[in-house]
DNA sequence: GTCTATAGTCGGATAGAC
DNA sequence: GTCTATCCGACTATAGAC
């Protein structure tokens, strides 16, 4: 852990060496940042964890700002490319006009890739608090807009297209913006409320066999009420 | 506003007198500790906010804890009182079997009464950002087992009773309690996430009609939700 | 490129006058 | 019961040695 690759030979390539010691503070952070929040996380406590002193995130960042806004950064660069299979998909079949039944199966893939991307995988559970803060409008308002464009706005455009290819509506009408809200706030209610959930169900960790028990209810509420839209907006029209 | 009723005449029935300055501190602090968090609230701020001097706090509130204690018991009182109609009609109609529908009527009664309370009424949207906070897990494990003895806990049970007699299922089981929490995490959504939420939709401020679509969006999806599991329940069985 | 030492700021809490 | 003045600790950021 401390070893960190051999510090004799400072690479003369111009090809910064640095850029190791960066990412593990990056990594360092993220989690207390999460658990914490911005002001509370304290920057001698990330060195520290880390296994650096205090200037070195001067040095690599220029400010506390600035490791904020490259823990942002480093998530949504790995949310992106860990959802672009699904969002490549769906994107593809709203090109094509697809039955209601394989827009729904995207849709509810859609989800289940999302759900292990913030329950399931040990890799990325110490994404989630951060996300889950920076979701809740909380945090310093320097994160936000980046994930927004990085990939909030993406995923939510895709859905709203789906529910509005699935109704037969249009995608950007207040009805369709605030149902898929609803339908996807199913899954947020875990990702954010973890802590009370876990207190609530007496459980003391959380094991994958959870976070598959989870995504299979959440999805299984989803595809309920994507054929229920489905259904509702073809009485309407019939 | 800063009238605050006559100041001679200090009261010697051994009624305090300063009740009316507590709450009004308490009345400051509610927002700025949601909008802030514990940490990034500044007891200085939160003083001059409410017009007094930063050692009157000390003085209410032994300390900045017990400042935050108050503010979440504060919340807790109203928040139970405006709750126990439909909670205590909910639980008189757990004990006779009802039929599902009545049942399902009266789930949805309690998440329209509670969305009226967290996302409607103006008197209380003050209050909103610091449930958000500590529903989210965050803050300081100083208010959250207190709101969850208070009204959090009941609340929750109730669902589930209903849900389990809905289904005819057992109220503790880990399916009814996930399910219980998927179907609330909709409402969920709009409460913690209602930064995302006026950004998605290109709101600026957040209208009583905004709300009252909101509600009937959530309380259709949970109606929904809940005749599916219902007959889902139903065809198990027979 | 990494460290030690320190400056400057701001937070919560306390003491004592009125 | 409310105010002014002050203490002490913790934080971020910088300067300069190695």
């Amino acid at each position: 852990m401390m070893q960190a690759s051999p510090k004799r030979r400072p690479v003369d390539g111009g090809y910064a060496r640095g850029e190791e010691t960066r990412l593990r503070i990056i990594q360092t952070a993220i989690p207390l940042f999460g658990r914490l929040g911005f002001d509370s996380a304290s920057t001698r406590e990330i060195a520290a964890d880390a296994g650096v002193n205090p200037p070195a995130l001067q040095y690599y960042f220029d400010s506390k700002e600035g490791l904020y806004r490259a823990c942002a950064e480093h998530i949504a660069e790995h949310v992106s490319l860990a959802m672009e299979p699904v969002l490549g998909a769906a994107e593809r079949l709203l090109g094509q006009d697809a039955e209601a039944e394989v827009l729904i199966g995207v849709y509810c893939d859609l989800v289940s890739d999302l759900a292990d991307l913030l329950l399931c995988r040990p890799d990325t559970q110490s994404w989630s608090p951060l996300l889950a803060r920076e979701q809740a409008g909380l945090g310093p308002d320097i994160a936000y807009p980046l994930l927004r464009e990085r990939f909030i706005d993406r995923l939510h455009g895709v859905c709203c297209r789906l529910l509005g290819q699935i109704t037969g509506r249009s995608a950007d009408t207040p009805q369709t913006l605030l149902r898929v809200m609803a339908i996807n706030g199913q899954l947020l209610a875990f990702h954010i409320g973890r802590g009370s959930m876990l207190t609530c169900l007496g459980w003391t960790e959380f094991a994958p066999e959870h976070a598959r028990f989870i995504k299979s209810v959440v999805v299984d509420h989803i595809r309920t009420l994507l054929w229920a839209e489905h259904r509702s907006a073809k009485t309407d029209a019939g």
